[in-house]
DNA sequence: GTCAATTCCTAGTAAATAACTCTGTATTTT
DNA sequence: AAAATACAGAGTTATTTACTAGGAATTGAC
């Protein structure tokens, strides 16, 4: 029931993307020593993160990548989706495409993972970048009063 | 964010125990055979199970495990903790200890892993054995009605 | 037009984990 | 004594994880 280095990273990466979106394309880079992650790594993190539409890339020189929608409009479990693959502690609660099991219609501990995935899809799809963004703002706020 | 086959298992191996409870003891290879799990191989897992004091077991011909607690007392979480250790998306919001980040206060993507794992705890805590033998009641009344 | 910065693409790899299997010992009832 | 069972630990194969390495293609800046 843990999250590989994929979607952690991920995660980060995109919430990196949201705290500087509206700046035109960030160097993958600048990212990876950010979130103190290998760059080579996080370089094919990002490319399914692109295929799957949630970034979008400018090449070469001052190139970069930036977030292809709001940060309102992209929530944690989009990006789970992409990297760890779909939300579901059992295959044959599998969102997508379910395992046939012939019995699942009769399966109780099936109902029990049922409730499982429903309740984390529910979690990761009422979060979105914005709101950790708006989380890190209040954060700096209070960081700000120790100083006063 | 999948279970492993030791949660799965487990789990319908303890539902076994649980649909038998009160018979006295069940031995390993008949609930293997009725869930179609490798014998050898469930024996290491309610090995596991027997140590945390969820069954206990009788040795001998006409030996066998059964549950240590009344299947109300025993909960899916109380299983799955076992086999899969704690319900944690990811280390640093592990219930019982966390590996400490230095800047956990101030993570804002750690607050998201906190909150899926509160809910899959809510989930898996909440459903005890005793709520899948009564389902599987239910069940058995249903494919029942079909044959009148 | 060249250079530097960047994305893009593919392959390789070491370590860990998963999901068992195999073999044998100890204990208890019949 | 024999059969049925729990208990114990090592060995195995395949997959996955988390990278690393190397280079090709693209673009802006000078």
């Amino acid at each position: 029931m843990k999250l590989s280095t994929k979607g952690r990273y991920g995660v980060r990466a995109m919430f990196d993307l949201a705290l500087n979106s509206g700046q035109g394309p960030i160097p993958l880079n600048n990212v990876a020593e950010r979130q103190n992650i290998s760059g080579h790594y996080l370089e094919q993190l990002i490319a399914l993160l692109k295929k799957a539409g949630l970034v979008k890339s400018v090449r070469g020189a001052q190139g970069g990548y930036f977030l292809a929608r709001d940060p309102e409009e992209i929530t944690i479990g989009d990006i789970i989706r992409v990297l760890e693959g779909p939300i579901a502690p059992v295959d044959c609660v599998n969102e997508e495409e379910m395992e046939i099991c012939e019995n699942a219609e009769y399966c109780v501990t099936r109902k029990v993972w049922t409730k499982v995935r429903d309740s984390v899809t529910d979690v990761l799809d009422s979060i979105t970048l914005a709101d950790l963004v708006k989380d890190q703002a209040k954060l700096n706020e209070k960081s700000y009063m120790f100083y006063i």
